[in-house]
DNA sequence: TTTT
DNA sequence: TTTT
C-alpha cells in the first residue's frame, strides 16, 4: 500500500527512569513509560480535572538508547516523534495478548530534551544533550558511509545531507 | 501535568466498512480499522516487502460517525488525527486487558477523505462531503451555539472562539 | 478542495515578549517570534554548528492571547500548533510583498507552555497555566453552551461535539 | 538551542507540474506550488465559502527529486512533511526580501502521493512509486554502509533497521 | 495555479 | 531576537 503514513507525538514526562534492556546480539534498546495529560474545567462542578494517558515508548537504537540511560530520568519531560506498532505475544494462559507502543525506529524518529539545563558536566563531553534525534544515529551511519559515496558518486547532495546531520 | 501533547496522524485505508455502536444514550460511535504500511526494498533478496500496521480509530462524535458511516467504506483511504488512548477491560477469564486505540474526540481531531470523488450523488445535499474535520461542523455548531451561549453568561473565551472560527 | 491538511508545529523559544496588538473591533492578537534551532557536527572541521530558524507566530484568539501576554515571556520555550498562512501587503513603493505566518486560530491550534514553573503565583488564579490549549478554553465555553444550544435545536453537530468534549 | 522542533504536514494538490531546477554543482532540486484549503459554512449567510493557501514546497534531494519530476504532476494530490525555512535574497531595487517555503530535506521529510494510481506503466518498474520518503535516498546511502556496518558489527538491529529502510 |  |  502507498501513500500511508504512521506518526505519533508526544510531549509527557517519564514515569519513571527509562529501563535499558539489551538483546541477544548485544543492542541496547530504550523503555520509557511517558505520561501526558489534559486538563480541563468540568462543566458541571466548575472543577478542574486531569485525564492522564500512559504510553510506552521503545527505541530501538543503541547509540540514542544510551543518551537516554544518560540523561532521561524520571521526571524529565520530553518530545518523543515516532510510530505506532502493535505487538502480538502469548500470556502465560496462552491467550493472544496485544500491546500497542509508540516506537522510534529508522527515520522519522524524533526524540527532544525538554527541560531547562541545570547543573553541569553532560556539557562537557562536547556533543552535549539536546538535539537527540534518531537523525544522530542516522548521521553517524550515514556519515561513515558517505564518505564512501560521496567520493564514489560524487553526490553532493549526500554530502550537504551529511552536513545537515545532527552531531 | 501542564505542557503536554497526545496526538496521532495516520494516513491509511479502511480495512472494512466503518462500524457504527451507539451508547445507552443513544450517541453515535464509529470504529474504523485502518490499515498503515511501510515497504522497502530487502537489501539481500532485492525484494520488495512490506510491513502493515492495523489501528483501531474510533469516532466518539454522532454527526461525524455519521458522515463516516455514509461516506467511508471498506478501503477508503483517509487521514486521521486523533489522540491515543489505552482502555482496559476483563476478559472473560478476569483477567486484565489493555487495547490502545487512536481517538478522535473533540478539539484537535480530523478526518479527512483522500479518494477522489467518483460518481455523483451525495455532493447534492449541500453539506457535501469532503472537510469532515470536526471543525467545520464544530464551526457550525459553535455559531449558531454563541448567540445563545454568550448571552447565557458562557465564558466569553466562547465568544472569542467563535470569532476565531474561520471567517 | 477536500482531503487538504495546513498544519504546523513548532517547538521553540520566544525571541522577545509577545506583542499583543487589538483589532478595530477591540480584539486582542498576540504576536510572537518564535527560534528553532538545530545542531549538528561538521564532518569535515568536527565542529558543532548550529542553524537558527525565526518564525512569527501569530494568535487570533483574545482570551488566548491574554494569556500569551500574561504568562509567554522573552526566552520561554513554547510548543505551538496552527497552519501556514501567506499574507500579502503593500510595501512603501508600491510592490506586493508577503508574509508568511504561523496562524494559532479556531481549532486544530494549541498552545503549550514547556518550561517548569518556577516561582508561584499564577497558580492561584485556579485556572493556573499549563494547558493553554484553545481546547480547554472551547471546552468551557462550549460545554456552558452546549446545554442552550442543544435545546435551542442547534445544530446537532454540536449536540455531539459538546458530547465529545473532554468529560 | 535544544529541544527544538520545526514541522510542516501538509496535504493539498499541485498547482502546477513541479520544477526540476539545478544547482551549480548538478543536484536537482524540486519546487511544487501545493494547494490547501478549508471550507466552512458562513454564519450568517449560510452559504459555503473556501479559503486557499498556497505553499512553496522545496525538494532538495536529488534522487527524491527526479522521482517528483516523474510522477507528480499538476493536481497531484499529495502528503509533504518538512520544515519552515525563510530565505532572505534581494528584489532588483535592492530590498531584503523575505520567502518563506517548506523546505524537504535531510531526515524528518516525507512525500507521500496520494492519488490512486490509475493506468499502468509505472508500476512495472518494480520499484514503483508509493512511499517515497526521503528516507529512500537515505536508505540508498545507509544500505550502502550498512554493508560494512553489518559486517563489523553484526548488530543485526542495523540490519533490520536498513532492512526497513523503503526501497 | 490545484482540487471539490 | 531566543535557547544551549
Amino acid at each position: 500500500m502507498s501513500g500511508s503514513v504512521n506518526k505519533v507525538i508526544l510531549i509527557g514526562n517519564c514515569g519513571a527512569d527509562p529501563e535499558i534492556r539489551r538483546t541477544q546480539d548485544g543492542r541496547a534498546i530504550a523503555n520509557i513509560r511517558l505520561a501526558t495529560s489534559e486538563s480541563w474545567r468540568d462543566r458541571t462542578s466548575g472543577e478542574r480535572r486531569e485525564k492522564v494517558e500512559w504510553h510506552t515508548v521503545v527505541i530501538f537504537n543503541e547509540a540514542l538508547a544510551k543518551i537516554v540511560e544518560q540523561y532521561v530520568k524520571k521526571g524529565a519531560k520530553i518530545y518523543v516523534e515516532g510510530q505506532l506498532q502493535t505487538r502480538k505475544w502469548q500470556d502465560t494462559q496462552g491467550n493472544d495478548r496485544y500491546s500497542t507502543e509508540v516506537v522510534l525506529q529508522g527515520f522519522n524518529a524524533k526524540l527532544e530534551m525538554l527541560d531547562k539545563r541545570q547543573g553541569s558536566g553532560y556539557q562537557a563531553g562536547g556533543s552535549g544533550p539536546g538535539d537527540y534525534g534518531l537523525d544522530e544515529d542516522r548521521a553517524t551511519g550515514a556519515s561513515s558511509q558517505s564518505s564512501n559515496s560521496q567520493t564514489a558518486g560524487g553526490g553532493n547532495f549526500s554530502r550537504d545531507l551529511d552536513d545537515d546531520i545532527p552531531f
